[in-house]
DNA sequence: GTTCTTGTTGGCGTGGCGCCAACAAGCCTC
DNA sequence: GAGGCTTGTTGGCGCCACGCCAACAAGAAC
């Protein structure tokens, strides 16, 4: 025998941290193949573990695609911690190159991950998109100084959601198919929030 | 017995007609459930034929839900025909109202199927949608009389790509999600292309 | 050293997908 | 109008992945 028979086959390791491994392994499965290609027993035989593990910390395979994206979606948030003083136009330029800086530092696992294959007809999924977009959507109405009414909030909140999807859609093109440079992103992202702050939200929705 | 013995048990169709049946049993269940939760079965029984009938049409699974995608995508494209005349500014007005049309037109249909969401690590899938994109997007640089030669056009195009997701998410909030009202979202959409070609462009992708 | 907790394993049962050979509906030919 | 031919259509077999569960053992507690 070239290994002793007393050494362990096995680490016991505490719940929190094999947990995170396990879900390390699924995100850059999910990262790298659509859903239905990716097998739990690779993910498994990635994160070191045997296949039942997985069931066990996240029961469904698709719990564990959605923890995936929970997690994925909320990593440019926590770069988001004080906001910056002076103008709107200064605050929004610091917010735009904040998030630009966020991504740039998570690397482009989120903008893959974060973006499902479905998320049509998918209320879950949706649900936690959703929730994982409101705590931005809200700090963006709070660098650009706004708010207001119950009614008018949520149409404030609505117009930045679209602009959110124009900003990732951005970060795509930068990021993942070098289509744009990062000082071309954010000139588009300053330019088209300052028009949503100064020209569309008065005409739309006035205090 | 209750029925004759010599009437045909199933009925032979055209192989497009069949097709298209299978076709919309499976666009419904791909509208209504989550990939993997959409059983063939359950499309084939829709569709009022047997299993085996949907593989030989579409060979596998995901052929078949990419087709369902490409198909979908390709709704609004019909809507765009004719080109108006006049300033850029009562172009790009014509163009919106057009979009909002073709949009109100086809329902929500492809709104929910063809979600622009769905991005990343999926090469086929982007592949498909870029495709059913870059006709809409080069339409657009028309309407809004932008070209240039071949390093510019790529910048433009993405930046029209990100155009487009805003305009797509902004006619999900107005028709799926009802938070904004269609008048407030051709606001939106006119003012930011509007940004977009004036501001925008000369700024980051000059003649 | 002994016991207890619980993290971890391995395999069984089930269900869905891909494939294929046989069947038959409807057209063509004589 | 009978027979043959094309090919749309069926039904079922084999395989693989997932969900579940009972047994195992690592490491802490005493």
């Amino acid at each position: 025998m070239t290994t002793s028979p007393d050494r362990p086959r096995w680490q016991r390791l505490e719940a929190e941290q094999r947990r995170a491994e396990i879900l390390a392994a699924a995100t850059s499965a999910f990262a790298a193949q659509p859903y239905p290609d990716v097998s739990l027993a690779a993910v498994a035989r990635d994160a070191g573990v045997a296949r039942g593990l997985i069931n066990h910390y996240f029961g469904t395979k698709r719990a564990l695609y959605l923890e995936v994206v929970r997690v994925a979606a909320e990593v440019p948030q926590v770069a988001v911690e004080e906001l910056p003083g002076g103008s709107v136009h200064e605050r929004i330029d610091a917010a735009v190159a904040w998030y630009l800086d966020a991504l740039e530092a998570a690397g482009t696992t989120w903008l893959a991950a974060a973006d499902p294959q479905v998320m049509g007809r998918d209320r879950e999924l949706e649900e936690v998109l959703t929730q994982a977009e409101s705590t931005t959507v809200d700090r963006v109405l709070e660098a650009v100084r706004l708010d207001g009414d119950a009614d008018r909030i949520e149409v404030l909140r609505a117009l930045v959601r679209t602009y959110g999807h124009l900003a990732r859609s951005a970060a795509r093109e930068w990021l993942l198919q070098g289509t744009l440079e990062r000082a071309q992103v954010h000139t588009l992202l300053r330019a088209t929030l300052v028009t949503l702050v100064e020209d569309v939200v008065p005409a739309v929705a006035p205090d």
